[in-house]
DNA sequence: TCTGGGGTCCTAGGACCC
DNA sequence: TCTGGGGTCCTAGGACCC
């Protein structure tokens, strides 16, 4: 294909089955022996959900009432989510791969891509299973292997561990023929290839192709045309050349979204003030958290779209900040500016958010020439919030709040079946009768 | 009754500059 | 009838990911 030497590249990705059902597995003895689906904010969807539970149907983010009945009569455990937990028991899971790796990139709170190139390897196999079981024992969450030359490649041996290697929980495309990689692509699905979504798929299966191995083969300038140069990279990976970068180190956010349904539908002026100033002090608190400053406050509001008999709206305001900040409340501020300027009296509101936008690391703040803005300024006010978040995060969010955050948040989240925070919270450690 | 909450990157097109 | 050409920056929107 290319006459320039490439050099060869062997990745694995190591993803956690089930990860949010898993993990509340971990601490409940009574999920283990039953089906577990885990519930969005509002306990609205279900955003994970055990084997037995896919097999009956249901999929990513579909609403739990249209299920009830089925979920009921399989005895389908439902937790509320509970994030503080899942990212807890992530981090364990990091670490514990960082050890089989020089090079890890965290993927997602539940993957991460191992660069194993340079490493003496006799058996991947054996090295994927040693993971497995590492993992299994030490924190008791089960995970599913795929090792290939590419990233791209690799994810599609993870998901066809589904259909090869379920028991193994491993698949390695590394070192194989050609054609016998091609045999294992032409049984993946190509909306399941990594980079091809439902747009692309419904695209290239009109044109007959519905595979991974023909969406390798498939005319690489159509591709280019359609779907640039990102689907241009996944179909080069498919053929085993990497090109998507391996991404190590951790990077800031270049944007930080802070959003949530309600729980009831909001009418009021006063809810939405409250709710878009806590939405705001979250997102504020995430981006001092990397030592980041905003020039861009975004804030938008919805009413319910699936409620057809509503009349509906939609709108959203950005403002450009005259200045950096990470100061919670000057950001409510021009968060509350942006609110008066989209809410429209009358409507069912089912949704607000914000946005933070322009972010910069914040040791890049310089004095303005002309300004009242000052750097001292910024520093003075980051030392005050370093000191409330210290008390938000040991006595709990919101302990301190700006006061438009309100005190009674009749709209905030239902989390009905929430389980505990067995691992981040003193108070909510797991009791064992002896 | 009840429908997630985060993120990323790329492209096209317009404004503006010389 | 002819009506520059090249560049950068910004934004909105669309695709994707988990």
């Amino acid at each position: 294909m290319l006459d320039i030497a490439i050099p060869k590249k062997i990745y694995a990705i190591v993803d956690c089955n089930s990860f949010y059902a898993s993990c509340e597995r971990v601490f409940n003895g009574r999920a283990r022996k039953h089906p577990v689906a885990v519930l969005s904010n509002n306990d609205g969807c279900i955003i994970a959900r055990t084997d037995e539970v896919k097999k009956l149907g249901i999929t990513m983010a579909d609403p739990v009432y249209k299920h009830a009945v089925e979920l009921q009569e399989h005895g389908v455990m439902l937790f509320s989510s509970n994030f503080t937990l899942y990212a807890d028991l992530s981090k364990r899971v990091m670490r514990i791969l960082s050890e089989f790796a020089p090079h890890l990139e965290v993927y997602s709170i539940d993957e991460a891509f191992l660069d194993i190139t340079n490493v003496y390897i006799p058996d991947y196999t054996a090295f994927a299973k040693q993971i497995r079981e590492t993992i299994l024992e030490c924190i008791d969450i089960p995970v599913s292997v795929g090792i290939a030359d590419t990233k791209t490649l690799a994810k599609a041996a993870n998901k066809l561990v589904k259909i090869f290697s379920k028991d193994s929980g491993i698949l390695n495309l590394h070192g194989l023929r050609e054609e016998m990689i091609d045999t294992y692509l032409s049984q993946l699905p190509v909306e399941d290839v990594w980079g091809i979504g439902s747009r692309y798929a419904e695209y290239v299966s009109f044109r007959g192709v519905t595979n991974a191995r023909e969406l390798k083969y498939y005319s690489l300038k159509e591709v280019k045309r359609r779907m640039h140069i990102v689907g241009e990279r996944t179909v080069m990976e498919l053929h085993g050349i990497a090109c998507i970068p391996f991404q190590e180190e951790y990077k800031d956010k270049k944007g930080i979204l802070s959003s949530k349904a309600f729980s009831s539908p909001v009418k009021d002026s006063s809810q939405l003030i409250e709710a878009v100033s806590t939405y705001m002090a979250r997102a504020a608190e995430k981006l001092r958290a990397q030592n980041c400053a905003t020039k861009s406050v975004s804030v938008f509001l919805r009413t319910n779209h699936f409620d057809e008999r509503l009349s509906q709206y939609s709108n959203s305001f950005t403002i450009k900040l005259p200045f950096p900040t990470s100061y919670t409340p000057d950001l409510i501020k021009y968060a509350l500016l942006a609110l008066d300027q989209i809410f429209i009296p009358g409507y069912l509101y089912h949704k607000a958010g914000v946005f933070l936008d322009k972010i910069i690391p914040d040791d890049t703040i310089q004095n303005e020439l002309f300004g009242a803005f000052t750097k001292q300024d910024y520093l003075r006010k980051k030392k005050l919030m370093e000191e409330i978040d210290k008390l938000n995060f040991r006595y709990g969010h919101d302990t301190v709040f700006v006061t438009t955050q309100g005190v009674k948040r009749d709209w905030k989240m239902k989390q009905a079946k929430r389980s505990q925070r067995y691992s981040t919270r003193m108070d909510e450690l797991l009791r064992v009768k002896t």
